[in-house]
DNA sequence: TTGTACGCGTTATCAT
DNA sequence: ATGATAACGCGTACAA
């Protein structure tokens, strides 16, 4: 079994205090001598302070907890989540932080979820694009836990989001300015705040430049490439079909190309396909896929950023949300509309 | 402050042990009349237990961590690494645990990871692709905490591989079939275990048929698509270039496709690539990457299980190593050897 | 300057 | 049979 300072205490004939101040270089000084003895000793038994009972009298445990969306099975297993995790992992290691995952095999329910939060293992809580339909945000805000929101918004709780609206409106310029009139949308789940503000995007472009806009022309799909086929298809398949569709992520996008391919749709030159997001796939699909690129790294460091602040000072940042740039990466999924010459 | 134990018992005038016996249905049995009102009180007061003081008690935090092969920025990026830790997440949901993820900015050295490691924070330890050249599972293994490693053998702790030699057969095997006798390799580090099991089984089965190789045919890359461009490119530069290379992992895969569009060289036609591990891209390049798939959903299974049986039981499994197999994946980048009427 | 008590939950052990 | 208490481990305010 591991030492304790007590051990180091009793060994050396003094208090356990005084070990801890000449471990710790504690709020009182220890002579000089004492303190090369006890560190001695301390290397001598193999002494590891035991970070659960530090933890608990510091009140620190230097964990912050990562809460996807939903917790279930292979939640991690969406690209965007886990671009998200990594750079999360990376910022919070900055600031010498670990992270806790939680994890469950059956959907956990927020109350649960929220308790576990709370009971002492972390310091603070990154929520990545928390649902509009879940519990959680609110719990933790009404306790008042360091917690800092990725891609949603939630009133009371600090949040970084990416700029959704600029991206969409960048995409359709270009498309626009590339003679493209008939745009189709396969969104996403309209729990996702980022699902909710790019269809919104995209509706007001449409009303602002007058364009029309069919039934078939927008479907909902669930942020995988399976969920965009029934909707691409039906787009697609339909009497007049649009000559660029926009993707509410990367995986989305993936799935229309998937069956424009199966319906003999060549792409860019009978389709434009822009998807959101830029995770690392869209470099590798094929066509390469020209997307609307979210700064997740940026958004990762900002979040931890505010985070730390609040767990340091103890008090939330005035500063509620931050909105950061998208920007617009052209690859092979995009041309100017077919019957344009240039 | 969230109230204790000590609140309710003080409310109802009766002793934190009976406090502790109702909530838990601890080791005694309390009158029913008192575990009510105790139940009650606690709802009342929003009672949480804090989850530190229980894990210092009961030496169990629920919680385990997962050790990626290098402490560093960027790490869980790597495809591999990510589906690992994907499935390790799910298979330690099963159990009811939470998963601890280390993290930092400077690579991290052996030793401190390792007493942070040992500090208390966790049960156990699944050790993911231990470079061979690290001091991490040794100093593990010394102090007899539940550990695991997956896709590398570490003596004296038990270990989950994939049975890398008969997949690299496989994929030759089906090559050596259909015509093909000249055969690149682009493989990975060598502290990988994984990498210096499948260049040992590609050269053995060279041998085993009596096939020539020549230097230009081995080349060392470092598991990504970039690492894999200057060997692919002398390779297939060479004055008799290989009708089949194959590849220490699908990203190394991918490098090696790009190499050979830009050198004009088509695949299957001209050349077959197969690639390892059959992470979700290897069906997203084009061609289809035709690759060794590894079982690594049921390897973490297994792990966590020896590792979960290692917890409770609080011995080492007898079981010392586990291998499981992997199966050839054919799709599009691959074909009979050029020259071939078939 | 040194030692002690406190906080936190669980449970063995002592006291009733 | 049930109620109360000490011990576990650490950091640190406070008493001695």
């Amino acid at each position: 079994m591991p030492a304790t300072i007590r051990d180091i205490a009793k060994r050396l004939g003094i208090s356990v205090s005084t070990v801890s101040y000449a471990l710790n270089g504690g709020p009182r000084p220890v002579p000089e001598e004492v303190r090369r003895r006890v560190l001695e000793v301390a290397r001598e038994l193999d002494y590891r302070p035991n970070r659960l009972a530090r933890s608990m009298v510091t009140g620190k445990t230097e964990t912050i907890a990562v809460v996807p969306p939903m917790v279930t099975r292979n939640m991690l297993r969406s690209p965007y989540i886990h671009a998200t995790l990594s750079s999360i992992a990376d910022a919070v290691g900055e600031h010498g932080y670990d992270i806790l995952l939680h994890t469950s095999a059956a959907p956990m329910d927020d109350v649960r979820l929220v308790q576990s939060l709370l009971s002492g293992k972390v310091d603070g809580i990154v929520l990545i694009a928390p649902l509009s339909t879940s519990q959680v945000p609110e719990e933790i805000r009404r306790r008042n836990v360091p917690c800092v929101v990725i891609s949603a918004r939630v009133e009371g709780l600090p949040s970084v989001c990416a700029d959704n609206a600029t991206g969409v409106f960048a995409a359709m310029d270009w498309l626009y300015a590339h003679g493209h009139r008939r745009f189709g949308f396969v969104g996403g789940p309209p729990a996702f705040y980022d699902a909710r503000q790019r269809l919104l995007a995209f509706r007001r472009y449409l009303e602002e430049h007058r364009l029309p806009l069919r039934g078939e022309w927008i479907a909902e799909g669930d942020f995988t490439a399976a969920g965009a086929v029934a909707g691409a298809r039906a787009m697609l398949n339909s009497p007049e079909p649009p000559t660029a569709i926009l993707a509410a992520n990367d995986e989305t996008a993936a799935g229309i190309l998937q069956v424009a391919q199966e319906l003999g749709v060549c792409v860019p030159t009978d389709l434009s396909v822009v998807g959101f997001d830029d995770t690392p796939f869209a470099q590798m699909l094929s066509p390469r896929l020209s997307t609307i690129r979210q700064p997740l790294e940026q958004m990762a460091v900002e979040a931890v950023g505010m985070l730390m602040t609040w767990i340091e000072q103890r008090e939330c940042p005035v500063e509620e949300e931050r909105k950061l740039p998208t920007e617009l990466v052209l690859r092979e999924s995009t041309a100017p509309a077919p019957g344009l010459s240039s």
